[in-house]
DNA sequence: CATCCTGGTGTCAAGGTTTACATCCGCCGC
DNA sequence: GCGGCGGATGTAAACCTTGACACCAGGATG
């Protein structure tokens, strides 16, 4: 046995004294074999030690066994457990995961659309919002795709996400529940579908307690910075609100800091809410009461869809849509009594 | 130009009147082909959009254009930077880079072997501390390797890392400074190779200052958990140290809970300090100090290794040694004066 | 007994690329 | 005028796998 290169089929077919045909199907139809040819071929694998050659296969197939994940910042600690699901799905199903990291940046995407013409993926899952198109080349053929975190434009593909409109309905309602009406919803914004269905179902809650009217909303970027700066602008009005309900858990850290820079106490003079629970969220002080994104499950759900999407079949939903759990920590009080301002 | 199928090297021959051979030429020895025909070429390359197909071009080379990289969690904090710099570097150079979790699970990692011996990585990075092999199977031929965040056991593969020891050291000295004379390490491990270098180095600060003796060190595992665990028990005996040392910030969060708990407050009645600087860091309570690894650049550092393996050149050291900062926030302040236990 | 079918197996082309080798052509030096 | 050389290009094999097709033997069917 010369270790110096890897087995081919040519070596098991050698040993188990078959052709390679042979080989191959008592590898991928092992019904269309004899049984005691099978048996021969799986005891010349053992010996060789044989793995199908994974190029010469996607080759031959014309499909790869990759998955590409193109997503805006690995490091995001949304991101993370995500792509954990993602990977498990994958690996159990025989795919490897790509990883991209375009860092904002959209050009950088339509860089990794090379892995895809180059035939090394066989699918493509998006956190960024958008699919990378290079404005100068024609359209690419694209792969089957997913998009996860954060819906694509025109629904140009399936959406595996959380609940964001309920998500922060129920978190509206928690707020309402504690006395709160007047509450500010920090991080308003165009760009992100994902924070603009947030802010809907942040209305949605106000209506349905008939306080539709009066409520304050300020632009974020959805950045600790953003929030920070959002309070210091409110802060130049006369009308305060009572609690801060934050689009993401970045957002209400800095709302949280902004205030206690301020001198204030979180949560007896102000509630505030984030949105995600990020890692750091548990962390903050106070703790930070949000909503909890069953990442993992987004991740392995995304994949599933990918993989039936790879093998031609039509997902049953255009977004799947998973409910948040609403997580109680003390960044949230009962509403101040006789504060006025 | 049709779209159904991607443009292949004939298209561009074909388009280009040369030969297939000459387009290969035109494209990898452009040195080779006389200039009027390089024009021709990259002419039709442009209008067909051609791009080399990855796979063909693998498994004649057989050598593929990804890197795997095996790591314990790809959630941790600590890593996700490591691969963005990873990433990028690989990206630059053409490769991709592949992701493998293991969730800890030393067997999992043998899985991912299959990518290696399916032709599909040129080369590994671990993030693990080990080589993952099966018992059951004859050792398979391992490609280019290097070790990031944990050395190899036998220093079985160059590693690209944190100067361990020198932080370590550095910590003990800004505790030291402020006058703390009984300065508990929490979180000795033989496990780690890098949690021992860290002991290491502690050790060395100490003696440095004539403090060897009287030394308190306390096994934990580098969790919260195991922080809180260890502060418990510290906790029974009589002399109590005034500073903890923690192997990492994880270990530091748990000390820090498990003295706020006891009603202690931090840094009045104790120092403590962590060492890695994940993101968490600064939003615990007291912002803890502690020692920040430039992951970016160890990731970056890691591939460029890797590569030069990877195409044959042999690394200058066995070990790539990054110096740490020291990010003081307020977790430590000084000793306080006339304690008594 | 001829024919058809069927289960099991072998042969061979194709997939796209790189590269060793062959070919061709113009030019130099003798 | 010719041998030879070198630069530019073409030809074809090889990388490994899969699957369409062909083949063969033997049983069932007429």
């Amino acid at each position: 046995m010369k270790k110096s290169t890897p087995a081919t089929i040519e070596d098991v077919a050698r040993l188990a004294e078959v052709s390679i045909a042979t080989v191959s199907r008592a590898i991928h139809m092992p019904e269309k074999v004899a049984a005691s040819t099978r048996l021969k071929v799986d005891r010349a694998i053992a010996v060789t030690g044989y793995t199908a050659n994974a190029m010469a296969r996607s080759l031959r197939l014309g499909r790869s066994n990759m998955i590409l994940a193109i997503a805006p910042d690995i490091g995001d600690p949304n991101f993370a457990p995500i792509l954990i699901g993602l990977e498990n799905e994958a690996r159990a199903a025989g795919y490897g995961l790509l990883i991209g990291h375009t860092q904002g940046d959209p050009l950088r995407g339509v860089e990794y659309l090379k892995f895809q013409n180059a035939n090394q993926a066989a699918g493509l899952i998006l956190f960024t919002g958008y699919v990378p198109t290079d404005p100068n080349q024609p359209a690419p053929r694209l792969p089957p795709m997913v998009a996860v975190s954060e819906p694509l434009a025109q629904g140009a593909a399936p959406f595996v996400g959380v609940d964001d409109r309920g998500g922060a309905r129920k978190m509206v309602e928690l707020l309402i529940a504690q006395g709160h009406r007047k509450i500010a919803f920090v991080g308003d914004s165009r760009d992100r579908l994902s924070h603009h269905r947030r802010r809907i179902g942040f209305d949605e809650g106000l209506a349905a307690a008939g306080l539709r009217a009066g409520q304050t909303v300020m632009d974020a970027d959805g950045t600790l910075e953003g929030g920070r700066a959002a309070v210091e602008r409110l802060f130049l009005r006369d009308d305060l609100p009572t609690a801060f309900a934050c689009v993401n858990d970045q957002t209400a850290a800095g709302v949280i800091l902004a205030l206690t820079a301020r001198g204030y106490d979180v949560p007896r003079d102000f509630s505030v809410t984030g949105f995600d629970d990020i890692p750091q969220a548990g962390f903050l002080s106070p703790a930070l009461t949000t909503i909890r994104q069953p990442r993992r499950q987004i991740g392995q759900t995304a994949m599933e869809i990918l993989l039936g999407l790879v093998e031609g079949v039509a997902p049953d939903e255009a977004e799947t849509l998973l409910m948040p759990d609403l997580i109680q920590r003390s960044s949230v009080g009962p509403v101040p009594q006789g504060r006025r301002y």
